[in-house]
DNA sequence: ACCACTAAATGAATGCCATTCATTTATGAC
DNA sequence: GTCATAAATGAATGGCATTCATTTAGTGGT
């Protein structure tokens, strides 16, 4: 399944404002305070900035400062255009929404769909697991891209014959899984290793090392397909 | 936080200690060459005191000066006893750990176990959130009661007749939908309300109003309990 | 052609944070 | 007693998000 490179340049931004048309002439240098023309940021421009930070510094180098600068422009000329520096990661996130695969929604069997969709969903975050306290929180109303997630999945649950009162609760037990498992991918590979507590943990150490031999490339996709699987299966048998 | 795991620092191992209770008991433990009887801070004495600033103030609340306080000692001081406020983070963990409900496995049917297991796990961190990205990505070496925990899991799993490699799987698919369905736990009420943009997204807005009008308690409950028995069934079905 | 309005930028200042380090204190072993 | 050493101090460091008074320059109304 594809990755999540940062995003190039303008990719439909997030809540609000239309925002001319963000085609980024390149200001190189100095600029005057100014006004509406000659503006240099705006929320696409900033979104794109800070996927670009992460992409090359993880979050760590996500700073207000960090941001600013790469824009060059002061640190507080953001607060122009942002509440706080929770309301980038919410744009951040938004925009990765999009990035999630829901292409096979209404375009064959609504198993394989959740399949793709979740595959998807579960690399793009497994790069941006600090985004994960935010979504799990955050209002829909507050991210669009998201919420077109959301009724795509609504409406190909729906058409696979969910009962309605079914459909949110199937999605968010599936997303739960996601991003438990968004943060599996991301841990070190000799997590399980009990190292010198082996022998007061003899069966944890028979089941880590039976894994281990079988040679698997992504241990983590294993435990993800297992999981996925059963919940598919489990959803199915809650159909009509 | 949640950037990056460990940062090797020159004081004091977080590792090896023999995993207190809460209690903030004054037990010596060995002294090497030792010397001061009259010590006033230790792991124990320093974990117990996190978890009280936890509860009263949450995690916004619990900083070294805070923390620090709240022993009558100075933020430095605790420096002496724990490498990071990382460190403190995972001593909060491992108590935790120790005290999710395993007391059903061995004493009854498997699936039964596992299901007290996973809804008094979620309970557990459901109040502690900002732990599970540590836990996601700590090795066990680091967490003896964490490591207790998969023991006395792997070990149920194994008498229920799971073969050797899918016992981690298993255990990691759980875990990994735990984690997700405890933040679900914390989210505000009205996440899903589509507000404004309602008429827009049909499926889903229907999807909401629909669990809406089932007037469930608490509607983390519903996808919680139908995403564990999925996974329950998924499990019983590749046993041999 | 003027002018008032206001969005968008500046940069200095604030307060909080984790962490470091040179130093002091007090203890138990000898 | 003396001494080595663990444990505590308090001052300092550098980074962080955020605030605010101020400046600048287009724009719409007249």
């Amino acid at each position: 399944m594809l990755g999540t490179p940062p995003a190039e340049r303008p990719t439909m931004p997030a809540a609000a404002r239309p925002a001319t048309d963000s085609r980024p002439s390149e200001t190189p240098a100095k600029r005057r305070a100014g006004r509406p023309a000659s503006a240099v940021l705006d929320q696409a421009v900033i979104t794109s900035a800070a996927l670009r930070l992460i992409g090359k510094n993880g979050y760590d180098g996500l700073t207000m400062a960090a941001l600013a600068r790469s824009l060059n422009v002061a640190p507080s000329a953001l607060y122009n255009h942002v509440a706080s520096k929770q309301d980038v990661l919410v744009l951040v996130e938004d925009h990765l929404a999009s990035l999630v695969d829901v292409s096979a929604f209404g375009a064959g069997p609504w198993d394989e769909a959740v399949r793709q969709w979740a595959w998807s969903y579960r690399d793009v975050f497994s790069k941006h697991t600090p985004l994960i306290p935010v979504i799990a929180v955050l209002p829909v109303t507050d991210a669009p891209q998201t919420l077109a997630m959301y009724e795509t999945v609504s409406e190909g649950l729906r058409e696979a014959g969910f009962p309605q009162e079914r459909i949110i609760p199937s999605i968010v037990a599936l997303e739960s899984f996601i991003f438990g498992s968004a943060y599996d991918v991301t841990a070190p590979a000799d997590i399980f290793n009990p190292g010198s507590m082996a022998a007061s943990t003899p069966h944890f150490t028979a089941a880590v090392e039976s894994l281990a031999a079988q040679g698997h490339e992504r241990p983590a996709d294993v435990a993800f397909n297992l999981g996925l699987e059963a919940l598919i299966a489990g959803l199915a048998a809650q159909r009509p």
